[in-house]
Parts: structure tokens; sequence; C-alpha cells
DNA sequence: TAAAAAGTTTAGACTTGTCTAAAAAAATAA
DNA sequence: TTATTTTTTTAGACAAGTCTAAACTTTTTA
């Protein structure tokens, strides 16, 4: 079908897309830990595969075709992170790169049947949807916690960064998807916030708060 | 660590070594659906790297580090096999192609903790030994119902031969692992033979008689 | 035990995906 | 609106893995 390699970009593509209309090479170069020049030969690929579009310098966009294959794509990655936090007992911090590997075996029939042993979770354990077969899933706005005011309050429901440091730090904080915080107080001099989490207040810096994100 | 590729070839090594100490080009060749030639390219790169012993024109044997890595890829096969016929409930003859894909994800963490959420089974689908962490497993002879004289009976207990059509007749026939049997006639014009089966007679061919193995 | 057949290796080519260095285009600054 | 900087593409090369055709070894047969 595609190779592991056109998978990857086709995933990178639409990950960028979320924030770019237009997707440049270097973007998708720094995003795959390559180089500007390999990205325009993969680029001319896809787009002879008719799955981006894609004009010399104008940086691309996926079509349906590549945004159907990238959605099956992040559904695997999501339902086998599930997977492993909740039937292997791994730790949210440990799954990405596992699932990295898992999300290239190919058959839908395998995927589909364990979204049904797991009882078809919508959400991995970083708090991000997973798509259905058909590549539908809810898209609710998340907003970080920097974007709130003392005294407003909302549900942990996702992170802006996945990186194991952030992700270990969160959880030793108890700062954990589902979990529900209030603003207590935002310091003038840094912007950094303390939260009432269940019965304990929390320090937090602004990059912190810029990177957890709450349900609005 | 090691490419898709080497694995393969290491494990292709590793089950004809089962029938043959030392394996040949062609029949690398015959297994991996490949070309003499690219058999012998892969050959140098292995004896390079120390995973096979290799002698021009001599054939191969896997050395204690290349038979490790070969048991190590069929520990993945065999416990990925199983989770997907006890846990997603696919048939005995559906598991095998994908099982072929998810035997290259790389995590030996992963695999224990697979291993230990399928409470450590013994056998895959097929009646084949899934060896532990450390590539041991207990290697008791099976032999083929066809060497049976009337009267004697056994356990089915693996395949010789693993083919979706094959399993697809024995599950037909009811003649899965663990039943047992019991030679009741043998035809002297073509040698097939009449079982006893739980309550029923099954009449099967030399051909299936040598392919079914039952415990000694 | 020499000739024929079978099996294996070498030579040279091709594909995929990657890289560096240089050229070209686009964006930004003066 | 030129000149400079940044971004992107092209050109040419390389590694992995594969292939066909030809050359070699080894084995078998007569
Ligand atoms: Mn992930
Ligand atoms: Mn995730
Ligand atoms: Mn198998
Ligand atoms: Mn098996």
């Amino acid at each position: 079908m595609n190779t592991l390699a056109e998978e990857n970009y086709l995933k990178s593509i639409y990950h960028l897309s979320l924030n770019d209309v237009n997707v440049s090479t270097n973007q998708i170069a720094a995003a795959l830990n390559t180089k500007a020049a390999s990205v325009t030969d993969m680029l001319k690929k896809l787009a002879d595969k008719a799955l981006i579009n894609y004009a010399k310098y104008q940086g691309v966009t996926l079509t349906a075709a590549g945004e159907k294959i990238a959605l099956h794509i992040i559904r695997k990655h999501r339902l086998w992170e599930y997977f492993l936090v909740e039937k292997l007992h791994f730790k949210w911090d440990e799954v990405h790169e596992m699932a990295e590997e898992m999300e290239h075996i190919s058959s839908i029939e395998l995927i589909d049947r364990l979204d049904k042993f797991m009882d078809y979770p919508k959400h991995d354990p970083h708090g991000d949807p997973i798509p259905d077969r058909n590549g539908n899933f809810k898209k609710y706005e998340l907003k970080p916690i920097a974007a709130l005011n003392v005294n407003e309050n909302g549900i942990i429901s996702g992170v802006r960064d996945h990186s194991p440091a952030f992700l270990q730090y969160l959880e030793k904080q108890q700062l954990t998807i589902g979990k529900k915080i209030k603003v207590t107080e935002i310091i003038d001099y840094d912007l950094s916030m303390i939260l009432q989490v269940e019965q304990t207040e929390i320090h937090i810096s602004r990059e912190v708060a810029k990177n957890l994100l709450i349900a609005i």
C-alpha cells in the first residue's frame, strides 16, 4: 500500500496542518528530523500519488485521500497507546515511541478488533481524540490553562507538549487527565499560576500553563 | 539494531536449521520468496555481523548470537499470534500474516508485558512452543499421525503445514489442538486413516496424516 | 573420472530514501 | 526597489535490498 516513510510524511503534514494551512518543506524536515532536500524528493512522490497538493515553493496541503490515510495512521497510533497504558500498564510518558512503530501494522481488521476489545475508547492516554474507522472524531476545542483568569476553572483534558519530561512532571504533580483545576492566583511578576487541584495547591510556571490544556 | 530484512533471514535460517544442519542459499531463497543472488548478498552481511557462520558454497549455520535473535523474533511472532486468537478472537488460520509484521516491533519490555498480560502461554495457536525471554522452551518431540498403527492414540498437538487451507480444513473436521484421537483403521489401498475423535469417526488422507502432529 | 546438471556467487543495474553542496526563488531589509 | 537573507529545489552521490545474466563451484550421472 504505502511505505513506512510515506506514512510518516503524511502524518507529519496532517499534524502541521492543524497550525498552518500550508505546510512548508522546512517544517516537515524539522518534524521528521530529516533534511529539506529529502522532503522535496518525497513531496514529489506524494504529489504523484495524489496524496498531497504540491506546487514548488508553495508548501503543501493534504488531499482527501492523503488526509484519510493520515487519520488512519493516527487512529492506529492512539489505539495502540491506549492499549499499552490500559492493558499493559505502561505509563503515559512511555508509550509514544512504541506506538510510532505499531501504527504501521497494516491490518484494518486488526485495529477494528483492537478498538472493540478496548470498548471503543474516545481518547488516547494524552487526551487526544481517537478517530473512528471512518476517520471521524469530535473536534472539541481545548485551551491552555494560561488563558484562564483567577477563580476560573476547568478539567485537564490534554497536553500541547507530549515530551516524556513534561508528562513525567505532570504525573508527579498529579496534574493528569480528568483532574478538575481552579486558578486561585496569578503571580504578577512571572505570570506563574497557583492552582487548586483537589485538596492541594500547586504552583506552575507560565511555560507549564501554556502546555496544559483544559476543556472549554 | 537489526533491519527487518536481516530479522527475516535469521528467522528463516533458524526454521530451516531444524531440518538440515547446514542451510543452503536456495533453501533460504525459496523460504523468503527471493532470488539466490539476493540471499548471497545478505549472507555476507550477516556473516560480517557474526550472526551466521558462512563459507562460500558451504551453506550456513546460525551463531549463538544469531540464534538468540531468531528465537526472540519467533517469541514475538507466537505471542502476537496468541494475542490475536485469544484476545481479539481471530481464527488460527488468519493470524500468521499479521504476526509477520508484528514480530518486528522492537520493544522487549512490550513483549514481556504482553507475555504477562496473557499469563505466560506456553504454545501458540498452532501448537508451536513460545520461547521465554531468554529464548528457552521445552523441546518435546511430536510425531505425525501417519506414524501411528491401528488402535494407537494421541493428542493433537501441532501441525507441520501452517497454510490457511490446511488449518481451515482441520477446523472444519474438528481436528484442533488438544483433541484426543485414536486410529481405528488404516486403509491398505491409499494408507488413508480412520480416526475416532470424541463421538465421531473421521476419515483423513495420508497427506493430512503426515501433517497433523501428536504428542508422544 | 570426465561431462552434464544443479547450485552458488559475481557483476552490474535499479529503486527507495537519504545526504551535501550548489543553484534558484521568495521573503525581508535597507 | 535593489540588496541581502532565508527557504526551497536541483544535481549528484550513497547505502540497503533486490533483480537478471553470466561465471564459477560442487554434485551427480554416465
Ligand atoms: Mn504518541
Ligand atoms: Mn498520544
Ligand atoms: Mn505464524
Ligand atoms: Mn504459529
